[in-house]
DNA sequence: AACTAAACGAGACGGTACGTCCAGTCTTTAA
DNA sequence: TTAAAGACTGGACGTACCGTCTCGTTTAGTT
């Protein structure tokens, strides 16, 4: 038995009203200014109360993304390891961009400000992704599509690594197409390590 | 002429001590913590000297990042491309390492919360390297090494994305292998464009 | 009959745990912060159990300070009026002293800032003493040893406002001399009353 | 020279609403619930401001009471000691009514809650009162009236402790007819003193 | 012996005020 | 005219307690 199960329970319209307005706030002002003090004033709720079970206002921010996305995570494979690539791609880019991107903005802002927080996005978001990635790939490898993946993580930085370039930086839009041709840059890499271990 | 020079001339020493005081705050907190206050504070300045020729602390931290930068931005041509390019990349990976990547981190994440930094964070610093990128490209087309670039745009996301990711996120060390192995992609993308277009 | 004595009967072992602790906690931090929550956790119980017995942090402070007081009232008349009056102000003293006087400084304290309690305290605290020196005149003038007191609210005005003064502004030490002194101030005050009668 | 007096100055018209709002408050909360917050808030200034100037909210209030009160503290002798005593005392009490007696009551309140402020409290306030007590007894000495008074210490812990405990506990008014008769109580202290003397 | 109802501990709740930090602006004297 | 110094209004911070509430758990007395 872990804990008994003493005291008032925690209220679970609290915890939704808070990471509702955390949301929203978030969405409304298109990234810039949120505060924990807004966010108790959105939600109808003390601010103590966000103190208790957020160590910081990124982490309420953090779990507000992944409960909206934790269904987007799913991937159902194609026919063809390109296809798959694209169809997992375009809901990447679909996510960053409800909301114009302002959640992962906000959250990649402040992993930098605080090593900690860093660190819990790190495991609780990037590994995630990553790792359904990488389930693509080898998955197709174990169906023989293609060879082992020379450098999975290079592989990861490289396609994670363009789109939140594009987002953090703005320089051009992160639409599908642009998610296309990322995958396509993927075949391409994956094809090219491949034929390098032929030619080695 | 605009103007007349009247009136007593901005002080160079103020602003070098303004501009050190920034780079050493931010290497000394790792990035945590810079402020107005303590930047005014350090370089025995009145925080209003500040306000009057910056609009921003990032912006503070821009021009002190791009006056160390500048000159490592200069790339010697090497034999081969792939050596250009590694050359250049490991530069850019030195460049980002001084002082633990605080500078860039800070840059990149007061870029998220204030759109008009955005925009001079991109122009005056991003844009900047990624025509480095181009040119090194382009270079190595007018010489007949490799035909042209079939989305130097695309390129240019791939190779610093990678690094950026890799900065920000904080999974896999940004060193020089990592330089070496990402010089190796870019070289797999452009000759997998060539053998596209030669195939279209 | 008022009430049906079903239910759980009052702990009487929490009570005297509550008034301990708040006596305790008032001595240790010499009268500054004395809390709900502090008396809750030193009491080992629940605030809600203070808030159900208690309508103020006041309230329990007080009823520590009149058990702990209610022997130190009794009187016992000496043969002389003066002598009476010393070891009742003595007693006073000796009363007000244990603590280093935090009790009575933070029930004077809270009085000012709760009117409810101004009143508990000034029934339940303030007349009961002046009720036994009242007495003290009295049976001194039904003894013959002194006329009627003049005006005995007077009286007790002066002798305990000097000693609440002393121990309210901290201008000069407290002690068994002072007890002395205001004795023979009560007693020329007296003497001079009824002279001023007898003049009269 | 003390200090350079470069920088901003220290704005009067602030320092002035802040008092006029600590004062206004007060009177109209009845001296419950007087709050920083409300002050600064009343006042049109932020509350760091206050802390600025000013260490303790009972701080604010000394120094508002202070000032409309040292033009009172002025007393004007008149033919007969025990009309100047009236005079004196009469002051003190129509000082002490405006506003209800919100103002000391609260001062007095936090001068328990705060060993420091009591420090502050007394000599900036209760010791100047003393002062003038005394000087009054003085002045009739040197002019023969009465002899040298025995004990002033007690005679002013008398004088003021009784208009005090009328204030704090609240059992009786505390009006001009109860100044009289306190003259009247000083008055015959002094003369029981002066034959104490004269009888040892 | 089982039932009942109040008191109990624990602790989360909405909320107020705290004292601090920093922002960005202003007003002043000095250079 | 610019710089330095520093006081200004003001917003948000993270904390401490407040007084209330909702639980599951005793604990006497009543059935």
């Amino acid at each position: 038995m872990t804990k008994a199960k003493i005291g008032r329970p925690r209220s679970e319209r609290t915890r939704e009203a808070i990471l509702r307005a955390a949301h929203e706030l978030l969405i409304e002002n298109r990234g810039v200014c949120l505060t924990m003090e807004a966010v108790a004033r959105r939600a109808g709720v003390g601010r103590p109360t966000l103190y208790r079970w957020w160590p910081t206002l990124a982490d309420i921010v953090l779990e507000a993304v992944l409960r909206l996305a934790d269904e987007e995570i799913a991937v159902s494979a194609r026919e063809s390891l390109r296809e798959t690539l694209r169809e997992f791609l375009r809901g990447s880019v679909r996510a960053i961009l409800d909301g114009g991107g302002a959640h992962l903005r906000f959250l990649m802002a402040r992993a930098q400000e605080d090593g900690g927080f860093r660190e819990r996005f790190r495991e609780g978001f990037a590994a995630k992704r990553r790792a359904v990635l990488n389930s693509i790939f080898t998955q197709a490898a174990e169906q023989g599509r293609i060879g082992l993946v020379h450098d999975p993580d290079m592989l990861a930085d490289v396609v994670f690594g363009a789109m939140w370039y594009r987002l953090l930086v703005g320089h051009a839009s992160l639409d599908e197409a642009f998610a296309d041709e990322l995958a396509d840059v993927a075949m391409a890499l994956v094809r090219a390590g491949a034929g390098e271990r032929e030619a080695g």
